[in-house]
DNA sequence: GCAAGGTC
């Protein structure tokens, strides 16, 4: 008994927990089918789609407990950030940079969560997305959610193209890593795809909705997509091909030989035609003359009508739509309806050759029972398969195939079923033969010909009625025979346009130029036809609508390709070339935006020719609008105006794109900006203003790292950059720029006027020169620089700058021994020593030393906060920080500049003021007070 | 409100 709990007990432990993760539900559910024999439980997920399968299995040589679920797709997407989402407020070419983020969906919430709470329990994780580019990107997210819970995970990725029990042991048995060059592929064309998207739309919804107000109504949107306009590029093209047709007439002589009702010939004229009408008269009436034929040559030869290639995506969906009067986008949705029962092999594959590992015999074996092919398969199997094959491999999936026998699908389903069936089965077996019979004549001096064609094998063609081969009789003639033709015709005819497209020929045209995938080719059909580009005639035609050809138009005027495939396949040869390791994803990215970018601005100055394009098909006039109607709105969030020139603060993102901060949009003619701290995530400018800070400012809302400020922030605040908060300010080392009319140097856009400075601000700027002039400062006191000259650095790398102090200072040393600081006025200032409890904070009364005992980066770490809990205050100060301040000991610094080395000072008053003092007294870090003079107004903050 | 790509 004991033994057998011990056994059971370490059996247990034994066993490996591993998640499962496949792209859809189907697949989750269909795979645990199979690897588990049927033997697998359901659990409820968090999603109600998404279903959790538990069973044991042996991978690795490992006992393992199962958890198998699924995602829908993509969990992930990119978006920008919420402050770039005003149409009418954000400048377009903005979008080409504005910080994107990779999103979860709110829809996918509850997947995601599942994920994260399976993957606590789990030690390995296992990826089972489809076997292609966007599956291995949807691998990537599964990971990164997982990870990001359980960072100890083995990740392991399945690879299989058909969801056999075969294939999927073979996936099991070669576990391997997960492809992240190919994930990066699809991140460079997913952030691309959005950032083009979203600016051309803007910007020609807003342009085309004010110059045509009555046509482009409100909520119509003029989307541009780098699949959907070549696709409207190719319908458009067709059409101005055939407007620009011009019929040309002919002539061509046709003899007709009719024995009998049973027995007729139609000879064709060896010359075919002729585009001179007297010439073909001339030919004709000597024939006339002559009246009679011979029989010159008679030739009978084998003719082979080939069978069809193996199957792959695109021609399913051009047969699907030629013959079995299915769209593309059916097909494809019931293909992978299909796929995921079981019934067939993966439908998205570009390959056309069965690999020869791939066993046919059994595929075919399966279909032995059918009443309609079954007997065709046996024959099949009799003689051997042998497979046509085609030229295009992706190395990735096998030609579509069928996997299992059906027989009790039902409607469109069991239509396709049977098309891949007999697609399959025709392909495995022979071509059809038979006997054309040519025979010669001649009138005259002109040559003729008619042929005839008796079927001897029909072959494929018994099992594939998608094909047509008729026999064509002709009587019987022989060599040397002379006859009398019944008639000898002269026929007028003329040249003829090109047909408009269908949409086989269109899908044809996206698959040649590379526009789209397999899966999406009928998407951006539909997508075209929505937006009013296109129409569809009744035949099924595709005809350009005014809005599309006028679109096409208009980018054509301006030189740019935009509708021309060749953009897109540019991007799709790069992507092969992140995928196969030779080029890296950020200098794709990179160059494709520099090159759509330019193109943007391009079109923006000639936005014109669109309007001119438009207006001419849809025969309406423009509204005349001023330039100042179509000047794009103004660029990036703003936060607050500059304090220095006017100019608009924005949040931007830093060129490295290692982080961010607010910055001024006349840079570099103005520098000043406030860098945000590292540990943010992701931070936008709030839809809040601030009512304290001068200027209103926006709010931030940050996103910081996880856990990087707790305990004092939660990982998501809205807060005020713009210096009311000494707490949040502190705590992100931020250092605030100053509103213009108070805070900023005097002598900086000061009034013109002497009339208009007030008396505080020349009390200030005298105060300001003294000290200057007092060279106190080691690092300016050897300096030539004038006052002009410090102005100009204000603002642009406060780092480097003296801030001046004025007024009655006092300083606290640190405890380091430099009890005694002389502050700029001379004074000396009295103590309070940091690193002590001597703290005081903004509410004046004592600090507390704590330290952070929740988990996370800063755990252990020292603080200052305000021990008065009836009070407000806010004050936070790391008591490292106040570390920092300390002046190193050996920096070889005059003594003199020693002997300024401060620590933290408190104050009399309430207000804190920073120093930081310039380059050679780097990295002096001071926090001082002062008690404020009457005639000056100071804020909060302010730096002196 | 925008793309294209997954999927429901």
């Amino acid at each position: 008994m004991l033994a057998c709990l011990i056994r059971k007990f370490c059996t247990r432990q034994e066993m490996v927990r591993v998640l499962n993760v496949a792209e859809k539900n189907d697949a989750a559910k269909n795979i645990s089918d199979l690897l588990s024999r049927g033997n697998y439980n359901r659990k409820e997920g968090r999603s109600k789609f998404n279903k959790i399968y538990e069973f044991s299995f042996e991978l690795l040589n490992q006992k393992c407990s199962m958890a198998m679920t699924s995602v829908s797709g993509h969990l992930l997407g990119y978006e920008f950030q919420s402050s770039f989402k005003y149409w009418e407020s954000v400048n377009p070419v903005t979008l080409f940079e504005a910080p994107v983020t990779k999103q979860c969906q709110d829809k996918f919430k509850d997947i995601k969560q599942t994920l994260e709470q399976e993957a606590r329990r789990a030690q390995w994780l296992v990826i089972w997305t489809d076997c292609d580019r966007e599956g291995e990107n949807i691998g990537f997210e599964i990971v990164e959610v997982c990870l990001s819970v359980s960072p100890r995970l083995k990740v392991y990725r399945a690879r299989f193209s058909e969801i056999t029990h075969r294939s999927l042991i073979n996936a099991c048995q070669n576990l391997g890593p997960i492809d992240k060059r190919v994930s990066d592929a699809v991140d460079v064309r997913s952030e691309l795809d959005l950032r083009i998207g979203a600016a051309f739309t803007r910007f020609q919804t807003l342009r085309l909705k004010r110059v045509f107000p009555s046509v482009i109504t409100d909520g119509k949107i003029i989307s541009y997509g780098s699949c959907q306009f070549p696709t409207l590029g190719f319908v458009v093209e067709r059409f101005k091909s055939i407007e620009s047709f011009i019929p040309e007439a002919f002539w061509k002589i046709r003899v007709i030989h009719e024995i009998d009702e049973s027995e007729r010939a139609e000879f064709i004229w060896t010359r075919n035609r002729l585009f001179n009408e007297l010439a073909c008269q001339v030919i004709h009436d000597h024939c006339v003359d002559a009246g009679t034929a011979i029989v010159t040559k008679i030739e009978t030869k084998p003719k082979s009508k080939w069978r069809p290639l193996p199957l792959d995506t695109v021609e399913m969906e051009k047969l699907g739509s030629r013959k079995l009067r299915l769209n593309a986008k059916e097909v494809m949705k019931i293909a992978e309806k299909l796929y995921v029962q079981g019934y067939i092999s993966y439908p998205r594959t570009e390959t056309n050759i069965f690999p020869k590992e791939l066993d046919l015999t059994p595929l075919i074996q399966c279909q032995t029972s059918d009443s309609r092919w079954g007997a065709f398969a046996s024959n099949i199997l009799n003689s051997g398969p042998t497979p046509r094959q085609g030229k295009k491999s992706d190395q990735a999936h096998p030609p579509i195939h069928p996997t299992k026998y059906a027989n009790s699908l039902q409607g469109n389903e069991a239509k396709l079923y049977e098309f891949i069936v007999r697609h399959f089965l025709a392909c495995c077996s022979k071509d059809a033969q038979g006997l054309e019979t040519k025979v010669d004549i001649k009138i005259g001096d002109e040559q003729f010909v008619a042929t005839g064609l008796m079927i001897t094998a029909r072959n494929y063609l018994e099992v594939y009625p998608y094909d047509r081969w008729s026999d064509k009789s002709l009587p019987i003639y022989t060599e040397g025979q002379v006859f009398t033709p019944t008639r000898i015709d002269l026929d007028e005819s003329a040249t003829t346009a090109p047909p408009l497209l269908t949409e086989a020929d269109l899908i044809g045209l996206m698959e040649k130029h590379g526009i789209g995938t397999d899966a999406t080719h009928a998407e951006h059909i539909e997508t075209i036809k929505s937006r009013d580009y296109v129409g569809v005639q009744t035949d099924g035609r595709f005809v350009p609508c005014p809005l599309g050809i006028g679109l096409v138009e208009g980018y054509d005027a301006m030189g740019f390709a935009m509708s021309k495939p060749h953009l897109r396949a540019e991007l799709e040869a790069d992507l092969k070339r992140i995928c196969d390791g030779t080029k890296d994803p950020s200098i794709v990215l990179r160059e494709q935006v520099a090159k759509y970018k330019e193109v943007f601005i391009k079109a923006v100055e000639q936005v014109d020719k669109i309007d001119d394009a438009i207006s001419l098909y849809l025969q309406q006039p423009k509204v005349a609008v001023q330039p100042s109607a179509m000047a794009l709105p103004s660029a990036l969030p703003k936060v607050q105006k500059c304090p220095n020139c006017q100019g608009d603060l924005t949040l931007k993102r830093k060129r490295d794109a290692s982080g961010y901060y607010v910055g001024c949009n006349n840079y570099p003619t103005c520098k000043a900006a406030i860098w945000l701290p590292s540990r943010v995530n992701e931070v936008e400018v709030d839809s809040e203003k601030c009512q304290t800070c001068q200027g209103s400012p926006y709010k931030l809302k940050f996103k910081f790292n996880p856990g990087a400020y707790r305990p004092h922030l939660d990982d998501t605040v809205v807060v005020c950059i713009g210096g009311c908060d000494d707490f949040i300010t502190n705590l992100l080392g931020i250092k605030p720029l100053r509103p213009a009319n108070s805070s900023r140097p005097p002598d900086r856009g000061l009034p013109q006027s002497p009339t208009t400075v007030s008396e505080a601000d020349r009390s200030f700027q005298q105060t300001r020169h003294s000290f200057v002039r007092t060279g106190s400062f080691q690092s300016y006191s050897g300096s030539n620089r004038s006052d002009q000259e410090l102005d100009a650095d204000w603002g642009d790398d406060l780092d480097d700058d003296i801030l001046i102090m004025a007024g009655n200072i006092d300083v606290a040393p640190l405890s380091s021994g430099n009890n005694s600081a002389t502050m700029p006025t001379g004074r000396t200032l009295s103590t309070a020593v940091a690193g002590s409890n001597d703290v005081l904070c903004t509410c004046r009364t004592q600090a507390l030393l704590l330290t952070v005992r929740k988990e996370g980066p800063n755990k252990g770490r020292q603080f200052y906060k305000c021990g008065n809990q009836t009070t407000d205050c806010r004050f936070f100060l790391w008591s490292d920080e106040i570390g920092n301040a300390q002046v190193p000991s050996q920096t070889g610094r005059p003594p003199q500049a020693q002997n300024q080395a401060v620590g933290v000072a408190n104050c009399h008053c309430g207000i804190q003021a920073k120093m930081k003092v310039g380059s050679l007294l780097k990295p002096v870090h001071l926090i001082v007070t002062f008690p404020i003079t009457p005639y000056i107004s100071y804020s909060q903050n302010q730096i002196y």
